[in-house]
DNA sequence: AGCTTCTGCTCTCTGACGCC
DNA sequence: GGCGTCAGAGAGCAGAAGCT
C-alpha cells in the first residue's frame, strides 16, 4: 500500500475546523507559504481565543494538508466562492478536501456511514467506528498498531468530523444520529470538473472513489451530471454504458465564477 | 421538584518521541 | 536539529445521581 494511502491521527489536531477554515482562506492570498498564513493568522487578531502554539498546529496540520495541496488550488477555489456559496455547500466542499487529506475519514464515511444510512439506521455510534477502526488496524492500514487511547479517540473523531460537515447531528455524543445528508449543485459541480481536469476520463469520473462520500453510485453521480447539463456546464451523451461529456467550462476558476455569480 | 455534586465524554493543547 | 506524528493532561460540557 502506498504511504500516502495510510490512516493517521492528523483528524486529532482539528475535526471539521468550518469557521476557523473560513477565516484563514479570506485572511490566506495565492502564492502565501504556509508560515507567512501563520503568521498573518496571529497577527490579524481574528483567533483571539486560541495560543499562537495552537494557531500553528491549526494551519499546519489541518488547513495546509487539506486545501495548500496541489499548489493551494482547493484555497484558491474555496476563496472564490466563499462569500456568495452558502454554509452548507462550502462544508460540502471542505468535507472533500478533508477526505482526501485523511483517507481514514473517506473510507469511514464510505463504508460505515452510507452502509448505515441505506441500511434504514438512525444513528452512528462512536462504538461503529472503534470497529472499523479495529479492523483497518489489522488490516494494516495504520504505520503501526494504536493504543487503545488513540483508538478511541480517533473514533470520536471520525464522528465529531461528520457532525461538523453536516451527515450526523452535532453535540455532544456517543452516538449521533444520521442526518439527511445530499449533496448539494456547487459540490457536485465542483467535484465533476475537479475529476475531470484531473485528467480522469468521462467514464471512469462516474465511479470515482470521491462520489461515495456523498453515497453516490454511477447512475446516482449520472443523475447529478444531467442536472449540471441542465445548468449548462456540460452536454452530456449516455448510450448504454458509454458516456461522453463535453466540458463547458474551460478551467476550474471559470467554473468557480460560475458558482459564485448564482 | 429543584439544586448540587459527580461522572464520563469530547476536544483542545502541548510536550515527547522518533525519523530524516 | 527540524519536522511530523502520537499520546497524555486537562478544560469544558452535559447528563446522571444524590441530596434536601
Amino acid at each position: 500500500m502506498a504511504k500516502g494511502d495510510l490512516y493517521t491521527t492528523q483528524l486529532q489536531a482539528g475535526l471539521g475546523l468550518v469557521s476557523e477554515t473560513k477565516a484563514l482562506l479570506e485572511l490566506w492570498s495565492p502564492g502565501m507559504s504556509v508560515s507567512q498564513l501563520c503568521q498573518v493568522a496571529l497577527d490579524s487578531g481574528r483567533f483571539p481565543n486560541v495560543t499562537a502554539r495552537r494557531l500553528r498546529n491549526i494551519v499546519v496540520e489541518c488547513f495546509a494538508p487539506r486545501y495548500l495541496v496541489s499548489n493551494g488550488a482547493p484555497a484558491q477555489h474555496l476563496k472564490q466562492v466563499v462569500g456568495t456559496v452558502p454554509g452548507s455547500d462550502l462544508a460540502q466542499l471542505m468535507l472533500v478536501f478533508t477526505s482526501r487529506a485523511n483517507p481514514i475519514l473517506s473510507d469511514f464515511i464510505g463504508s460505515v456511514y452510507w452502509q448505515r444510512y441505506a441500511g434504514g439506521y438512525t444513528e452512528v455510534s462512536n462504538e461503529d467506528a472503534r470497529v472499523f477502526i479495529e479492523r483497518a488496524i489489522d488490516d494494516g492500514k495504520t504505520a503501526k498498531r494504536w493504543s487503545e487511547s488513540t483508538v478511541r479517540r480517533v473514533s470520536a473523531y471520525l464522528t465529531g468530523c461528520c457532525a461538523d460537515y453536516g451527515l450526523l447531528e452535532r453535540g455532544l455524543r456517543s452516538s449521533r444520529r444520521i442526518l439527511p445528508f445530499r449533496i448539494s449543485y456547487p459540490a457536485a459541480a465542483y467535484l465533476a470538473f475537479d475529476l475531470h481536469f484531473a485528467g480522469i476520463g468521462d467514464n471512469a469520473l462516474l465511479t470515482h472513489p470521491d462520489w461515495q462520500l456523498f453515497g453516490l453510485a454511477r447512475e446516482d453521480v449520472l443523475d447529478e451530471l444531467k442536472k449540471l447539463s441542465l445548468k449548462g456546464h456540460l452536454i452530456i451523451q449516455a448510450a448504454g454504458d458509454v458516456v461522453r461529456i463535453s466540458w463547458k467550462q474551460p478551467s476550474m476558476e471559470a467554473l468557480c465564477d460560475a458558482l459564485s455569480q448564482r
